[in-house]
DNA sequence: CACCATGTTCCTTG
DNA sequence: CCAAGGAACATGGT
């Protein structure tokens, strides 16, 4: 999937092209990709609605609705959720174009169409706000610091790298970028979370920070790039493009290496199974 | 066939 | 109620 930084990058694609744009028709091809909502509910929410904005949370997508249902003056607002899971992706297509294999929702808007396509169907299109409730600080936020970081793991004997991918904590991080933070930091994933110093906690905020903003720098490691058949340019494609390999290797210092060269030391990179996910990490350029 | 994959939720256990 | 661990979800690539 997609983490924080694919997310942000989609939603930046995805604003200007659908902001004004009225909902005429939503076809849900999976029902179980709208739950708790179904196919009539779902659509009775958006046919007829304004997208006024698409907004990001963590790793959710939030389009706001506004207009259509209630009429002018009463108007109410109506915010669509949604979540890629692991292999989700949005993009706009002509209407008369064939829709991908996996394609798990579409939305009608008129000259053309927003496919959400998912082959592993993990991806959620609701109106449920609830999950978004439970989640912990935007990790380019504020109201992210080491002291409140600190806080957070104070009585945590659990790894350092699994607490990390806990959404309560801290939003948006997935298991790429937890493992890229902790090298940049120069931490153990091992390391219990409680035994994280004020000074770690420092580097780890900056790291984490750092990590994020460069891959949204650079544009994701899912690229995102132009429909080489698109005939209109607001039409685009989110997934494989040609030309950005090089900064994958560039960005990505451990996560999949393992086994190669630390680009610091030169020491293997190792990889080892956390809570079911992969690890990698340095074990020179990151100590006990 | 075996194992691996960018995530979240639910269930169990303590 | 909470923390932690693990299975489940579902499909495809290697």
């Amino acid at each position: 999937m997609p983490e924080l930084p694919e997310v942000e990058i989609l939603v930046r694609h995805l604003q200007p092209v659908l902001r004004g744009r009225v909902i005429r028709n939503v076809t849900v091809l999976r029902p179980k990709i709208v739950r708790p909502e179904n196919a009539a509910t779902l659509s009775g929410a958006l046919v007829g609605r304004t997208i006024r904005d698409v907004r990001r949370r963590a790793k959710y997508l939030l389009f706001e609705l506004a207009g259509g249902k209630t009429g002018p003056g009463r108007a109410t607002q109506t915010t669509l959720v949604g979540h890629l899971g692991m292999t989700g992706r949005m993009f706009l297509q002509p209407k008369d174009r064939l829709l991908p294999k996996h394609t798990t929702v579409t939305l009608d808007l008129g000259r053309n169409v927003l496919v959400f396509e998912d082959t592993r169907y993990f991806g959620r299109l609701n109106l449920d706000l609830g999950a978004l409730e439970r989640l912990g600080p935007e990790p380019l936020g504020n109201a992210f610091t080491p002291a409140m970081l600190l806080a957070a793991l104070a009585r945590s004997t659990q790894p350092i790298k699994v607490k990390l991918l806990d959404q309560t904590l801290v939003a948006g991080l997935g298991n790429i970028y937890v493992s890229e933070a902790l090298f940049r930091a120069g931490i153990h994933p091992r390391c219990p979370a409680r035994r994280i110093n004020p000074a770690a906690a420092t580097r780890l905020v900056a790291a984490i920070r750092e990590v994020l903003a460069e891959a949204i720098r650079f544009g994701s490691t899912i690229p995102l790039s132009l429909d080489p058949s698109a005939s209109k340019n607001d039409l685009f494609y989110y997934g494989q493009s040609a030309g950005r390999e090089e900064f994958y290797d560039e960005r990505l210092r451990v996560y999949d290496r393992a086994a190669q060269p630390c680009l610091q030391c030169a020491t293997p990179i190792r990889r080892f199974v956390q809570a079911a996910r992969s690890t990698y990490w340095c074990p020179n350029c990151q100590r006990r």
